[in-house]
DNA sequence: AAAACGCTCAACCGCTACTAG
DNA sequence: CCTAGTAGCGGTTGAGCGTTT
């Protein structure tokens, strides 16, 4: 188990505080306490346990370093497309209810659900200098992002279908488990059980794609249910440089309200050649990083512009 | 090589809700 | 009903690490 500590608050050395209670990193011995005293005692009474169990900790403390850390049952790794997709879509309906989303998301803790949030998908909308609860956002997520990821889940999935079998067919059918929010993926269409339904008819096949592959273009490892912002690089690498294969009639969530879609898709046909901006150079705009990011150049631009536009 | 910068995520804080006495 | 203790949630922070300059 790693029990590396890192990011603290607080008094990081040994020292303990007026209330001779200790704060910020905890050490290996610990977390042996507490997984020793848990064990034989069980959860619950977080104050008098930390007491009990010999642990110069608050309740709060020992609470939190079990549930987000010590559990057995804790998930650790790269957040998974899957979860990713469930992630986008519960924020979706509930907002920044961290511990209701990740009570479908099995193995995750709230805490690393909320974190997952800030760090990539606010990064996001800070790039498109747009609110993230934002209509434009939001749109964005639902008509960009989530088609995306359920694409790239395909392609993973019929990868994974290639690998163990000799057809070459993309429209395999999968299941996807994704705790409670069970997504399953039929020809080209996912629903899931919280009633969301996108159509993606398959255009990414295992021959175009590395997303089964053991790296992206910049020789870091990816495995096929790692972060998509690596996409558009992926396309590159693989010799499919059109940035046109993602079609907006291919995407199509039961309830469109609003037609916000990839400049790539022609949705909006302003007349603008997304296909010729800087497309042989790969240049990002305004410090949006190719690496980690799920849209490509032109989206960006293109949203910047809808977006100042409509402000 | 090293300084600067940016990102991640463990841990803390403040607050509210719940429960037992 | 009131109060104190506890549990849990969402927001925030900052050390450590990786990347870029």
């Amino acid at each position: 188990m790693d029990v590396k500590a890192r990011g603290c608050r607080g008094n990081v050395q040994s020292e303990e505080d007026p209330m001779d209670l200790r704060r910020g990193p905890w050490t290996v011995e610990e977390d042996f306490k507490l997984i020793n005293y848990i064990a034989t005692h069980g959860e619950g009474r977080w104050n008098s346990l930390a007491r009990c169990a010999g642990l110069k900790r608050t309740g709060k403390s020992c609470r939190l370093r079990w549930l987000n850390y010590l559990r057995p049952d804790v998930r650790r790794g790269n957040i998974t497309l899957e979860e990713q997709l469930l992630i986008l879509e519960l924020h979706s309906r509930w907002g920044n209810r961290w511990s209701k989303i990740a009570q479908h998301l099995p193995g995750r803790t709230d805490n690393e659900i909320k974190n997952y949030w800030r760090t990539r998908v606010q990064k996001h909308a800070k790039q498109l200098k747009c609110d993230v609860n934002s209509k434009q956002f939001k749109d964005t997520m639902r008509y960009l992002w989530m088609p995306r990821l359920v694409e790239r889940i395909q392609a993973a999935a019929a990868a994974t279908v290639n690998s163990t079998t000799t057809t070459t067919t993309t429209s395999a059918s999968t299941t996807a488990n994704v705790g409670t929010g069970q997504m399953v993926l039929t020809h080209g269409v996912i629903s899931n059980d919280f009633g969301g339904v996108a159509q993606v008819t398959p255009s990414y096949t295992p021959e175009n794609s590395s997303t089964a592959a053991s790296s992206d273009s910049f020789g870091t490892q990816v495995s096929p249910v790692s972060d998509l912002t690596d996409y558009y690089s992926t396309i590159q690498v693989n010799n499919n440089p059109n940035p046109d294969y993602f079609q907006a009639s291919q995407v199509g969530y039961s309830d469109h309200s609003s037609s916000l879609i990839s400049p790539s898709g022609n949705y909006y046909n302003l007349g603008i050649d997304f296909q010729s901006m800087d497309q042989q150079n790969n240049l990002w705009l305004d410090g949006v990083d190719a690496s980690d990011n799920f849209l490509n150049a032109e989206d960006v631009l293109f949203l910047q512009q809808q977006f100042n536009f409509n402000m």
